[in-house]
DNA sequence: TTAATATACTTAGCAAGCTAACTAAATGAG
DNA sequence: CTCATTTAGTTAGCTTGCTAAGTATATTAA
């Protein structure tokens, strides 16, 4: 039985947001894995060439939306196949700043292409206009989110919070 | 900071998608955590319950959409909080029914209310059709990525070209 | 100048998704 | 009935998100 389309109904919106997300890293990474790179390791460094080559790891991870701990294994990996490379800051000995090698811009020469056409396809038979209305609801829904952040943190700095 | 400088930030609709999901899951992780929760187990709870109580694991992972070996170690976890059971089908030795305990039920019942405020509470101000329209894209999206998959498997078949 | 604080990076370890490989039970072909 | 195949469950190990805690450098206050 084919229950796919109705499972997916049923799902409740995180779970289902999940899914959909896996669903297309998925689908991105049979065409990233020949090359040894996974849909993580590949936005970084396509995110890296949006913001600007040579941006800090803390730039870098904001504009991914991670934390910066969790940019650090994935730039770790992509150093060691030399992908990229981090230098010191000269303006802040604190700050390293992210550099894609030779190599690395190659790599995303020549994936760039394939990666759109996987959106590409994803996104068929959906209206432009449905699809500002998702960019729509999930930013209300982040921001919501969000919110609720603010409040649990105020409420919990008032209770004085003790652990148990 | 212009407009182009926010756009440039955007993230692609994976990376927003699995972005939204995290936070869900990191709010409702904060109404569950007191309880030795989180939302995978809750979520393992929740569809069992709707599901029918008694489902085989491989019934409950359909439902959840994960794989079966994703859910083993959630129910593992609930079964060591004594929150369900597993026990032999008798009517096929090989599966095994879940069951929540007493304790199950009553965790589900105490936190069902919860969820469920969570839930409208990061749906605030989104109007009903554009949650309808985003479930709808979503479920495109998950079909074209389906299909896909059908298709590279089809290939794999093409060339792999040994007969069993 | 010196001390306290903040910031950028780093490491370590948890959570939960995944695939691959294995076991045991059921099912189907001969 | 017997043997091969399928199916449900299991284990092991990878990935990449997270938080917490630690280090080194900047910045700010006294």
């Amino acid at each position: 039985m084919t229950l796919s389309q109705e499972q997916l109904k049923q799902l409740s919106v995180p779970e289902r947001l999940g899914r959909v997300a896996r669903q297309w890293q998925s689908v991105a990474d049979r065409e990233l894995a020949p090359l040894g790179l996974t849909y993580p390791r590949w936005s970084a460094m396509w995110k890296l060439v949006r913001i600007g080559d040579g941006a800090s790891q803390k730039q870098l991870a904001e504009a991914l939306e991670i934390e910066l701990a969790s940019l650090m294994r994935t730039l770790t990996q992509l150093e060691q196949q030399s992908l990229v490379v981090r230098r010191v800051c000269p303006d802040d000995g604190r700050a390293k700043r992210v550099y894609l090698t030779d190599a690395g811009h190659a790599l995303v020469k020549k994936m760039e292409a394939k990666i759109l056409k996987v959106r590409r396809t994803l996104m068929a038979d959906i209206a432009d206009e449905d699809i500002e209305t998702v960019k729509h609801v999930l930013a209300v829904i982040s921001r919501n989110a969000h919110q609720m952040c603010s409040e649990q943190k105020k409420h919990d700095d008032e209770q004085g919070g003790d652990t148990q």
